[in-house]
RNA sequence: GUCCCCAUCGUCUAGUGGUUAGGACACCGCCCUUUCACGGCGGUAACCGGGGUUCGAGUCCCCGUGGGGACGCCA
Protein backbone atom coordinates (compact mmCIF):
# COMPACT_ATOMS: atom_id res chain seq x y z
CA UNK A 1 0.00 0.00 0.00
CA UNK A 2 1.32 3.27 -1.23
CA UNK A 3 2.06 5.69 2.21
CA UNK A 4 -0.34 8.68 2.63
CA UNK A 5 0.26 11.13 5.27
CA UNK A 6 -1.43 14.92 5.83
CA UNK A 7 -0.72 18.04 7.63
CA UNK A 8 -3.81 18.84 9.02
CA UNK A 9 -3.89 22.48 10.31
CA UNK A 10 -6.50 24.41 12.23
CA UNK A 11 -6.42 28.14 10.38
CA UNK A 12 -6.85 29.73 13.45
CA UNK A 13 -3.06 31.80 13.46
CA UNK A 14 0.18 31.23 11.93
CA UNK A 15 2.35 28.34 10.85
CA UNK A 16 4.61 27.52 14.67
CA UNK A 17 6.90 25.86 15.46
CA UNK A 18 5.41 23.10 16.65
CA UNK A 19 2.96 22.92 13.58
CA UNK A 20 6.20 22.97 11.29
CA UNK A 21 8.25 19.92 13.12
CA UNK A 22 4.99 17.50 12.75
CA UNK A 23 4.38 18.89 9.29
CA UNK A 24 8.10 18.00 8.24
CA UNK A 25 7.93 15.07 10.12
CA UNK A 26 4.75 13.57 8.25
CA UNK A 27 5.88 15.45 5.03
CA UNK A 28 9.68 13.50 5.39
CA UNK A 29 7.21 10.35 6.07
CA UNK A 30 5.25 10.68 2.54
CA UNK A 31 8.65 11.55 0.97
CA UNK A 32 10.57 8.79 2.20
CA UNK A 33 8.46 6.30 1.06
CA UNK A 34 7.67 8.19 -2.58
CA UNK A 35 4.21 8.13 -0.92
CA UNK A 36 1.59 11.35 -0.78
CA UNK A 37 1.57 13.93 1.07
CA UNK A 38 -2.11 15.82 1.78
CA UNK A 39 -2.62 19.07 3.39
CA UNK A 40 -6.09 19.33 4.77
CA UNK A 41 -7.64 23.03 6.49
CA UNK A 42 -9.38 21.89 9.67
CA UNK A 43 -11.53 25.01 9.29
CA UNK A 44 -14.99 23.28 11.36
CA UNK A 45 -14.67 25.98 13.26
CA UNK A 46 -16.18 29.19 11.81
CA UNK A 47 -15.69 31.14 14.65
CA UNK A 48 -12.09 31.08 14.68
CA UNK A 49 -11.01 30.22 11.33
CA UNK A 50 -9.84 33.30 9.03
CA UNK A 51 -8.66 32.92 5.50
CA UNK A 52 -5.65 35.02 6.82
CA UNK A 53 -4.47 32.53 8.84
CA UNK A 54 -4.68 29.98 5.80
CA UNK A 55 -2.63 32.42 3.83
CA UNK A 56 0.33 32.38 6.70
CA UNK A 57 -0.10 28.40 6.89
CA UNK A 58 0.32 28.30 3.38
CA UNK A 59 2.93 30.96 3.32
CA UNK A 60 4.81 29.15 5.94
CA UNK A 61 4.93 25.79 4.32
CA UNK A 62 6.49 26.94 1.06
CA UNK A 63 9.76 28.98 2.71
CA UNK A 64 10.15 25.84 4.15
CA UNK A 65 10.02 23.98 1.18
CA UNK A 66 7.17 21.95 2.55
CA UNK A 67 4.87 20.71 -0.80
CA UNK A 68 2.16 18.65 -0.81
CA UNK A 69 0.65 16.62 -3.48
CA UNK A 70 -3.16 16.82 -2.58
CA UNK A 71 -5.07 19.84 -1.04
CA UNK A 72 -5.28 22.03 0.27
CA UNK A 73 -8.57 20.57 1.23
CA UNK A 74 -11.07 22.16 3.12
CA UNK A 75 -13.18 20.60 5.59
CA UNK A 76 -15.81 23.29 5.04
CA UNK A 77 -16.56 21.73 1.50
CA UNK A 78 -17.46 19.03 3.22
CA UNK A 79 -19.99 18.67 5.23
CA UNK A 80 -22.35 16.77 3.21
CA UNK A 81 -20.30 14.21 3.26
CA UNK A 82 -19.75 14.78 7.24
CA UNK A 83 -23.96 14.85 7.97
CA UNK A 84 -24.30 11.57 5.56
CA UNK A 85 -21.90 9.66 7.95
CA UNK A 86 -23.75 11.33 11.49
CA UNK A 87 -26.62 10.09 9.63
CA UNK A 88 -25.25 6.86 9.67
CA UNK A 89 -24.19 6.61 12.69
CA UNK A 90 -27.66 7.32 14.18
CA UNK A 91 -29.27 4.96 11.93
CA UNK A 92 -27.01 2.04 13.18
CA UNK A 93 -27.03 3.19 16.80
CA UNK A 94 -24.04 4.34 17.02
CA UNK A 95 -24.89 7.69 18.00
CA UNK A 96 -27.64 9.64 19.44
CA UNK A 97 -29.57 12.83 20.08
CA UNK A 98 -28.36 14.49 23.27
CA UNK A 99 -30.71 17.41 24.50
CA UNK A 100 -28.69 18.65 27.87
CA UNK A 101 -28.71 22.37 28.13
CA UNK A 102 -25.15 23.68 28.67
CA UNK A 103 -26.17 24.50 32.16
CA UNK A 104 -26.57 21.18 32.84
CA UNK A 105 -23.34 20.08 31.47
CA UNK A 106 -21.72 22.62 33.40
CA UNK A 107 -23.34 21.57 36.60
CA UNK A 108 -22.60 17.93 35.85
CA UNK A 109 -19.05 18.82 35.30
CA UNK A 110 -18.87 20.53 38.65
CA UNK A 111 -20.32 17.82 40.71
CA UNK A 112 -17.25 15.97 39.46
CA UNK A 113 -14.59 17.50 40.10
CA UNK A 114 -16.36 17.80 43.19
CA UNK A 115 -15.65 14.56 43.47
CA UNK A 116 -12.41 14.29 42.16
CA UNK A 117 -13.63 12.23 39.15
CA UNK A 118 -12.72 13.34 35.41
CA UNK A 119 -15.33 15.48 34.37
CA UNK A 120 -17.25 13.33 31.31
CA UNK A 121 -20.40 13.46 30.44
CA UNK A 122 -22.39 10.83 32.04
CA UNK A 123 -24.79 9.86 28.78
CA UNK A 124 -27.99 10.64 30.28
CA UNK A 125 -29.46 10.99 26.99
CA UNK A 126 -28.25 7.37 25.71
CA UNK A 127 -31.69 6.03 25.98
CA UNK A 128 -33.95 9.51 25.81
CA UNK A 129 -36.94 8.54 23.02
CA UNK A 130 -38.32 11.87 23.02
CA UNK A 131 -37.16 15.30 22.12
CA UNK A 132 -36.98 17.54 24.42
CA UNK A 133 -39.14 20.91 23.62
CA UNK A 134 -37.26 24.50 23.20
CA UNK A 135 -33.79 22.28 22.61
CA UNK A 136 -32.14 22.05 19.06
CA UNK A 137 -30.32 18.93 20.29
CA UNK A 138 -26.43 18.02 19.16
CA UNK A 139 -25.31 14.42 18.31
CA UNK A 140 -23.45 12.35 20.65
CA UNK A 141 -20.83 9.13 19.91
CA UNK A 142 -22.09 6.05 21.31
CA UNK A 143 -18.80 4.86 22.78
CA UNK A 144 -18.20 1.47 23.78
CA UNK A 145 -18.70 1.37 27.98
CA UNK A 146 -16.48 -1.66 28.52
CA UNK A 147 -12.95 -2.81 27.00
CA UNK A 148 -10.11 -1.14 25.99
CA UNK A 149 -8.68 0.53 22.61
CA UNK A 150 -5.01 -0.29 22.07
CA UNK A 151 -2.96 2.27 19.78
CA UNK A 152 0.27 0.55 18.13
CA UNK A 153 1.64 4.33 17.96
CA UNK A 154 5.38 4.67 15.81
CA UNK A 155 6.92 6.70 18.33
CA UNK A 156 5.06 6.23 21.86
CA UNK A 157 5.03 2.66 21.33
CA UNK A 158 1.93 0.79 22.84
CA UNK A 159 -1.02 3.22 24.29
CA UNK A 160 -4.22 1.19 26.12
CA UNK A 161 -6.66 2.93 27.18
CA UNK A 162 -9.96 1.64 29.05
CA UNK A 163 -13.17 2.40 27.25
CA UNK A 164 -15.06 3.28 30.54
CA UNK A 165 -12.08 6.66 30.58
CA UNK A 166 -13.72 8.26 27.66
CA UNK A 167 -17.29 9.40 26.89
CA UNK A 168 -20.10 10.32 24.32
CA UNK A 169 -18.69 12.87 22.59
CA UNK A 170 -20.51 15.23 20.54
CA UNK A 171 -20.15 15.04 16.68
CA UNK A 172 -22.95 17.42 15.58
CA UNK A 173 -23.71 20.24 16.85
CA UNK A 174 -26.92 21.66 17.91
CA UNK A 175 -26.72 23.99 14.29
CA UNK A 176 -25.60 20.31 12.69
CA UNK A 177 -22.30 21.48 12.28
CA UNK A 178 -19.67 18.31 12.89
CA UNK A 179 -16.96 18.43 15.11
CA UNK A 180 -13.57 17.59 15.14
CA UNK A 181 -13.11 14.18 15.94
CA UNK A 182 -16.18 13.27 13.45
CA UNK A 183 -14.37 15.26 10.97
CA UNK A 184 -11.03 14.03 11.34
CA UNK A 185 -12.12 10.17 11.32
CA UNK A 186 -14.01 10.59 8.01
CA UNK A 187 -11.70 12.53 6.21
CA UNK A 188 -9.01 10.25 7.28
CA UNK A 189 -10.83 7.46 5.98
CA UNK A 190 -11.79 9.06 2.26
CA UNK A 191 -8.91 10.66 1.96
CA UNK A 192 -6.72 7.04 2.82
CA UNK A 193 -4.16 8.12 4.57
CA UNK A 194 -2.09 5.35 6.20
CA UNK A 195 0.12 7.04 8.80
CA UNK A 196 -1.07 10.04 10.82
CA UNK A 197 1.46 12.08 11.98
CA UNK A 198 0.07 14.48 14.54
CA UNK A 199 1.04 16.22 17.87
CA UNK A 200 0.83 14.28 21.17
CA UNK A 201 -1.64 16.56 22.24
CA UNK A 202 -3.65 14.45 20.54
CA UNK A 203 -3.37 11.21 21.87
CA UNK A 204 -6.19 11.48 23.98
CA UNK A 205 -8.17 11.80 21.28
CA UNK A 206 -7.49 8.79 19.50
CA UNK A 207 -9.06 6.06 20.95
CA UNK A 208 -12.22 8.11 20.39
CA UNK A 209 -11.51 8.20 16.47
CA UNK A 210 -10.52 4.44 16.77
CA UNK A 211 -13.77 3.82 18.25
CA UNK A 212 -15.69 5.82 15.20
CA UNK A 213 -13.81 4.30 12.77
CA UNK A 214 -14.72 0.83 13.86
CA UNK A 215 -18.38 1.82 14.15
CA UNK A 216 -17.63 2.48 10.51
CA UNK A 217 -16.55 -0.17 9.72
CA UNK A 218 -13.07 0.59 8.74
CA UNK A 219 -9.30 -0.06 9.64
CA UNK A 220 -7.72 2.97 11.53
CA UNK A 221 -4.06 4.54 10.00
CA UNK A 222 -1.39 3.87 11.77
CA UNK A 223 -0.21 6.87 14.27
CA UNK A 224 2.88 8.57 15.15
CA UNK A 225 2.34 10.88 17.96
CA UNK A 226 5.49 13.51 18.19
CA UNK A 227 5.99 15.44 21.35
CA UNK A 228 5.74 19.05 22.11
CA UNK A 229 8.17 21.41 22.11
CA UNK A 230 8.68 23.48 24.89
CA UNK A 231 9.95 26.64 26.06
CA UNK A 232 12.94 27.50 28.00
CA UNK A 233 10.66 27.69 30.75
CA UNK A 234 10.02 24.24 30.34
CA UNK A 235 6.13 24.84 29.47
CA UNK A 236 4.92 23.98 26.04
CA UNK A 237 6.25 27.49 23.12
CA UNK A 238 4.21 30.13 22.91
CA UNK A 239 4.27 33.46 22.20
CA UNK A 240 5.48 34.19 25.36
CA UNK A 241 9.20 32.40 24.36
CA UNK A 242 9.25 34.87 21.23
CA UNK A 243 9.25 33.57 17.68
CA UNK A 244 6.98 31.22 17.48
CA UNK A 245 6.08 31.92 13.73
CA UNK A 246 7.98 30.45 11.35
CA UNK A 247 7.60 33.51 9.33
CA UNK A 248 8.98 35.58 11.94
CA UNK A 249 12.02 33.41 11.34
CA UNK A 250 12.91 34.47 7.99
CA UNK A 251 12.29 38.38 9.16
CA UNK A 252 14.73 37.80 11.94
CA UNK A 253 17.53 36.23 9.29
CA UNK A 254 17.20 32.23 9.32
CA UNK A 255 17.57 30.19 6.15
CA UNK A 256 14.46 27.95 5.84
CA UNK A 257 17.15 25.03 5.65
CA UNK A 258 18.77 25.84 8.91
CA UNK A 259 15.24 25.62 10.00
CA UNK A 260 14.06 22.64 8.82
CA UNK A 261 17.92 21.12 9.94
CA UNK A 262 17.04 22.63 13.98
CA UNK A 263 13.76 21.02 13.82
CA UNK A 264 14.60 17.77 12.48
CA UNK A 265 17.34 17.27 14.88
CA UNK A 266 15.28 18.45 17.77
CA UNK A 267 13.69 15.21 18.92
CA UNK A 268 15.52 12.60 16.05
CA UNK A 269 19.17 11.90 15.67
CA UNK A 270 21.22 9.66 13.07
CA UNK A 271 24.22 9.02 14.81
CA UNK A 272 26.46 12.61 15.73
CA UNK A 273 25.76 14.07 12.77
CA UNK A 274 24.60 17.67 13.21
CA UNK A 275 23.81 18.85 9.55
CA UNK A 276 21.63 17.00 6.83
CA UNK A 277 20.96 17.93 3.32
CA UNK A 278 17.28 17.45 2.34
CA UNK A 279 18.39 13.90 0.41
CA UNK A 280 19.64 12.78 3.74
CA UNK A 281 16.66 14.03 6.20
CA UNK A 282 14.94 11.76 3.37
CA UNK A 283 17.17 8.79 3.41
CA UNK A 284 17.54 8.71 7.17
CA UNK A 285 14.69 9.66 8.90
CA UNK A 286 12.56 6.98 10.33
CA UNK A 287 9.64 8.16 12.21
CA UNK A 288 9.91 5.22 14.46
CA UNK A 289 13.56 6.99 15.56
CA UNK A 290 11.43 10.15 16.83
CA UNK A 291 12.20 10.97 20.59
CA UNK A 292 8.81 10.43 22.73
CA UNK A 293 9.96 13.11 25.08
CA UNK A 294 9.49 16.85 24.74
CA UNK A 295 12.83 18.89 24.06
CA UNK A 296 13.43 22.21 25.02
CA UNK A 297 13.75 24.71 21.83
CA UNK A 298 17.11 26.23 21.69
CA UNK A 299 17.61 29.42 19.73
CA UNK A 300 21.57 29.41 20.36
CA UNK A 301 21.82 26.28 18.43
CA UNK A 302 19.52 27.65 15.81
CA UNK A 303 21.93 29.82 15.24
CA UNK A 304 24.57 27.98 14.97
CA UNK A 305 22.55 26.43 12.42
CA UNK A 306 22.28 29.36 10.59
CA UNK A 307 25.70 30.31 10.71
CA UNK A 308 26.82 26.66 9.01
CA UNK A 309 24.40 27.11 6.60
CA UNK A 310 25.04 30.60 5.49
CA UNK A 311 28.79 29.69 5.79
CA UNK A 312 28.29 27.05 3.80
CA UNK A 313 25.32 27.56 1.15
CA UNK A 314 26.16 28.21 -2.58
CA UNK A 315 26.07 31.87 -2.89
CA UNK A 316 23.61 31.87 -5.82
CA UNK A 317 21.52 30.45 -3.38
CA UNK A 318 22.49 32.61 -0.43
CA UNK A 319 21.71 35.62 -2.86
CA UNK A 320 18.07 35.02 -3.32
CA UNK A 321 17.32 34.53 0.44
CA UNK A 322 19.34 37.83 0.81
CA UNK A 323 16.87 39.78 -1.61
CA UNK A 324 14.08 39.76 0.71
CA UNK A 325 16.14 41.32 3.78
CA UNK A 326 18.08 44.28 0.83
CA UNK A 327 14.61 45.07 0.41
CA UNK A 328 13.58 45.01 3.89
CA UNK A 329 16.55 46.97 5.12
CA UNK A 330 16.11 48.95 2.28
CA UNK A 331 19.81 48.73 1.26
CA UNK A 332 20.35 50.12 -2.44
CA UNK A 333 23.40 47.46 -3.40
CA UNK A 334 23.81 49.45 -7.10
CA UNK A 335 26.11 52.11 -6.44
CA UNK A 336 28.76 50.14 -4.70
CA UNK A 337 30.73 46.45 -5.32
CA UNK A 338 29.49 43.33 -6.98
CA UNK A 339 27.34 42.22 -4.13
CA UNK A 340 28.40 38.58 -4.09
CA UNK A 341 31.73 39.44 -3.40
CA UNK A 342 30.62 41.59 0.08
CA UNK A 343 28.82 38.40 1.01
CA UNK A 344 31.55 36.11 0.00
CA UNK A 345 33.99 38.46 2.27
CA UNK A 346 31.07 38.91 4.64
CA UNK A 347 29.53 35.21 5.56
CA UNK A 348 31.91 33.52 7.76
CA UNK A 349 30.92 36.15 10.34
CA UNK A 350 27.25 36.30 10.26
CA UNK A 351 24.77 34.13 12.59
CA UNK A 352 21.81 35.94 10.51
CA UNK A 353 20.86 37.20 7.45
CA UNK A 354 20.11 40.51 8.71
CA UNK A 355 23.62 41.10 10.21
CA UNK A 356 24.81 40.20 6.93
CA UNK A 357 22.73 42.73 5.27
CA UNK A 358 23.38 45.24 7.98
CA UNK A 359 27.03 45.13 8.42
CA UNK A 360 27.41 45.33 5.02
CA UNK A 361 25.77 48.64 4.38
CA UNK A 362 29.28 50.61 4.40
CA UNK A 363 30.30 49.23 1.60
CA UNK A 364 27.06 50.95 -0.23
CA UNK A 365 26.34 53.78 1.94
CA UNK A 366 28.59 56.54 3.36
CA UNK A 367 28.27 56.81 7.25
CA UNK A 368 27.01 59.51 9.60
CA UNK A 369 28.77 58.66 12.93
CA UNK A 370 31.65 56.15 13.94
CA UNK A 371 30.27 53.06 16.12
CA UNK A 372 31.37 55.02 19.51
CA UNK A 373 32.94 52.47 21.42
CA UNK A 374 35.47 51.68 18.21
CA UNK A 375 35.85 55.23 17.92
CA UNK A 376 36.64 56.33 21.53
CA UNK A 377 39.33 52.90 21.76
CA UNK A 378 41.36 53.70 18.18
CA UNK A 379 41.07 57.55 17.56
CA UNK A 380 43.94 59.14 19.28
CA UNK A 381 45.93 62.19 19.16
CA UNK A 382 47.94 60.69 16.39
CA UNK A 383 45.51 59.51 14.61
CA UNK A 384 45.24 62.27 11.84
CA UNK A 385 49.09 61.81 11.11
CA UNK A 386 48.63 58.19 10.61
CA UNK A 387 45.54 58.48 8.56
CA UNK A 388 47.00 61.02 5.91
CA UNK A 389 50.49 59.03 5.35
CA UNK A 390 48.12 55.63 5.13
CA UNK A 391 45.93 57.83 2.50
CA UNK A 392 48.99 59.35 0.91
CA UNK A 393 50.43 55.86 0.53
CA UNK A 394 47.21 54.38 -0.98
CA UNK A 395 46.58 57.55 -3.16
CA UNK A 396 49.34 56.67 -5.37
CA UNK A 397 48.31 52.90 -6.14
CA UNK A 398 48.03 52.87 -9.96
CA UNK A 399 46.14 49.21 -9.36
CA UNK A 400 43.37 49.32 -6.44
CA UNK A 401 43.98 45.53 -5.93
CA UNK A 402 44.10 43.41 -2.72
CA UNK A 403 47.79 42.72 -2.35
CA UNK A 404 48.73 46.48 -3.61
CA UNK A 405 46.84 47.72 -0.87
CA UNK A 406 47.79 45.18 1.64
CA UNK A 407 51.05 46.40 0.41
CA UNK A 408 50.73 50.35 0.64
CA UNK A 409 49.47 49.41 4.26
CA UNK A 410 52.88 47.71 5.38
CA UNK A 411 54.93 50.26 3.68
CA UNK A 412 53.36 53.06 5.52
CA UNK A 413 53.77 50.93 8.96
CA UNK A 414 57.77 50.85 7.99
CA UNK A 415 57.53 54.62 7.14
CA UNK A 416 56.05 55.58 10.33
CA UNK A 417 58.01 52.34 12.65
CA UNK A 418 54.84 51.50 14.04
CA UNK A 419 53.21 47.85 14.63
CA UNK A 420 50.32 47.40 12.07
CA UNK A 421 48.44 46.90 15.42
CA UNK A 422 48.61 50.79 15.51
CA UNK A 423 47.60 51.23 12.17
CA UNK A 424 44.82 48.80 11.19
CA UNK A 425 42.84 48.75 13.78
CA UNK A 426 41.86 53.20 13.03
CA UNK A 427 41.79 52.72 9.61
CA UNK A 428 39.33 49.86 9.80
CA UNK A 429 37.49 52.51 12.12
CA UNK A 430 38.09 55.61 9.79
CA UNK A 431 36.84 53.34 6.33
CA UNK A 432 34.17 51.25 7.97
CA UNK A 433 32.89 53.34 11.11
CA UNK A 434 32.91 49.98 12.79
CA UNK A 435 35.44 47.85 14.44
CA UNK A 436 34.70 44.72 13.09
CA UNK A 437 35.06 44.19 8.75
CA UNK A 438 36.94 41.12 6.93
CA UNK A 439 40.33 41.62 6.23
CA UNK A 440 41.21 45.03 5.58
CA UNK A 441 42.69 44.61 2.03
CA UNK A 442 39.83 43.46 1.22
CA UNK A 443 37.73 45.62 2.90
CA UNK A 444 39.21 48.00 1.69
CA UNK A 445 39.56 47.00 -1.95
CA UNK A 446 35.49 46.40 -1.86
CA UNK A 447 34.93 49.83 -0.61
CA UNK A 448 36.82 51.28 -3.71
CA UNK A 449 39.88 53.57 -3.74
CA UNK A 450 37.63 57.14 -4.32
CA UNK A 451 35.18 56.08 -1.02
CA UNK A 452 38.58 54.74 0.92
CA UNK A 453 40.47 58.01 0.28
CA UNK A 454 37.14 60.08 1.05
CA UNK A 455 36.82 58.67 4.32
CA UNK A 456 40.24 58.92 5.25
CA UNK A 457 39.76 62.56 4.74
CA UNK A 458 36.92 62.65 6.82
CA UNK A 459 38.63 61.02 9.72
CA UNK A 460 41.54 63.18 9.72
CA UNK A 461 39.26 66.32 9.89
CA UNK A 462 37.34 64.24 12.17
CA UNK A 463 40.23 64.05 14.90
CA UNK A 464 41.72 67.25 14.17
CA UNK A 465 38.43 68.45 15.50
CA UNK A 466 38.59 66.43 17.94
CA UNK A 467 42.04 67.40 19.35
CA UNK A 468 42.37 70.64 18.46
C1' G B 1 -8.49 15.74 40.84
C1' U B 2 -8.74 11.70 36.97
C1' C B 3 -6.55 9.55 32.69
C1' C B 4 -2.45 9.49 29.14
C1' C B 5 2.67 10.51 27.88
C1' C B 6 7.77 11.41 29.29
C1' A B 7 12.66 11.21 32.30
C1' U B 8 21.31 10.64 30.18
C1' C B 9 25.68 17.00 30.79
C1' G B 10 22.28 23.86 31.34
C1' U B 11 20.06 22.44 26.09
C1' C B 12 19.54 18.72 21.69
C1' U B 13 21.02 13.82 21.78
C1' A B 14 24.21 8.64 21.23
C1' G B 15 23.59 4.39 24.11
C1' U B 16 19.08 -1.62 22.66
C1' G B 17 22.76 -5.88 30.10
C1' G B 18 29.45 -5.65 30.55
C1' U B 19 31.49 1.78 27.53
C1' U B 20 37.25 5.58 30.83
C1' A B 21 28.86 7.02 29.48
C1' G B 22 30.19 9.39 23.04
C1' G B 23 28.86 13.82 19.88
C1' A B 24 26.69 18.86 19.13
C1' C B 25 25.11 23.93 21.06
C1' A B 26 26.39 27.06 25.04
C1' C B 27 30.38 28.08 28.55
C1' C B 28 35.89 28.30 29.96
C1' G B 29 41.12 28.01 28.38
C1' C B 30 44.97 27.82 24.49
C1' C B 31 46.38 28.36 19.21
C1' C B 32 45.55 31.09 14.57
C1' U B 33 44.90 36.56 13.89
C1' U B 34 45.51 44.04 11.93
C1' U B 35 39.39 43.78 14.18
C1' C B 36 35.14 40.67 14.50
C1' A B 37 34.40 36.06 13.14
C1' C B 38 35.67 31.19 10.90
C1' G B 39 38.83 27.26 12.05
C1' G B 40 42.03 23.99 15.24
C1' C B 41 43.21 21.87 20.10
C1' G B 42 41.84 21.06 25.16
C1' G B 43 38.51 21.50 29.52
C1' U B 44 34.11 21.84 33.07
C1' A B 45 29.47 19.19 32.92
C1' A B 46 24.72 13.95 32.94
C1' C B 47 22.34 8.43 33.76
C1' C B 48 15.70 11.94 39.00
C1' G B 49 15.06 8.69 43.73
C1' G B 50 14.02 3.91 45.93
C1' G B 51 13.20 -1.10 45.48
C1' G B 52 13.64 -5.49 42.60
C1' U B 53 15.47 -9.11 38.25
C1' U B 54 20.67 -10.44 37.08
C1' C B 55 27.23 -12.68 38.10
C1' G B 56 26.52 -7.67 36.18
C1' A B 57 21.69 -2.26 35.04
C1' G B 58 21.84 4.29 32.11
C1' U B 59 19.78 0.02 29.57
C1' C B 60 14.49 -4.81 31.97
C1' C B 61 10.22 -4.64 35.95
C1' C B 62 7.61 -2.10 40.06
C1' C B 63 6.76 2.12 43.19
C1' G B 64 7.67 7.11 44.10
C1' U B 65 9.07 12.08 42.46
C1' G B 66 9.25 15.65 38.76
C1' G B 67 7.69 17.65 34.00
C1' G B 68 4.22 17.77 29.93
C1' G B 69 -0.61 16.77 27.76
C1' A B 70 -5.93 15.80 27.81
C1' C B 71 -10.46 16.22 30.33
C1' G B 72 -15.29 22.06 25.35
C1' C B 73 -21.54 22.36 21.16
C1' C B 74 -11.95 24.27 20.06
C1' A B 75 -8.96 21.77 16.92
Amino acid sequence: MTVKTRFAPSPTGYLHIGGARTALYSWLHARKFGGTFLLRIEDTDRERSTQASVDAILEGMNWLGLDYDEGPIYQTDRFERYKEVIQQLIDQGDAYYCYCTHEELDEMREQQRANKEKPRYDGRCRERTEPREGVEPVVRFRNPTEGEVVIDDLIKGKIVIANKELDDLIIARSDGAPTYNLTVVVDDLDMGMTHVVRGDDHINNTPRQINIMTALGAEPPKYAHAPMILGDDGKRLSKRHGAVSVMQYRDDGFLPQALINYLIRLGWSHGDQEIFSLEEMIEFFKVEDVNGAASTFNSEKLLWLNQQYIKEMPIEELMEHLQWHLDNQKLDISNGPDFAAVINAQRDRAKTLVDLVSSSRYFYEDFEEYAEAAAKKQFKTATPDIMQAVHDELETLPDWQPEAIDKAIKVTCEKLELKLNKVGPPLRVAVTGTAMSPSLDITLYLVGKERTLERLLKAIAFNRAKYA
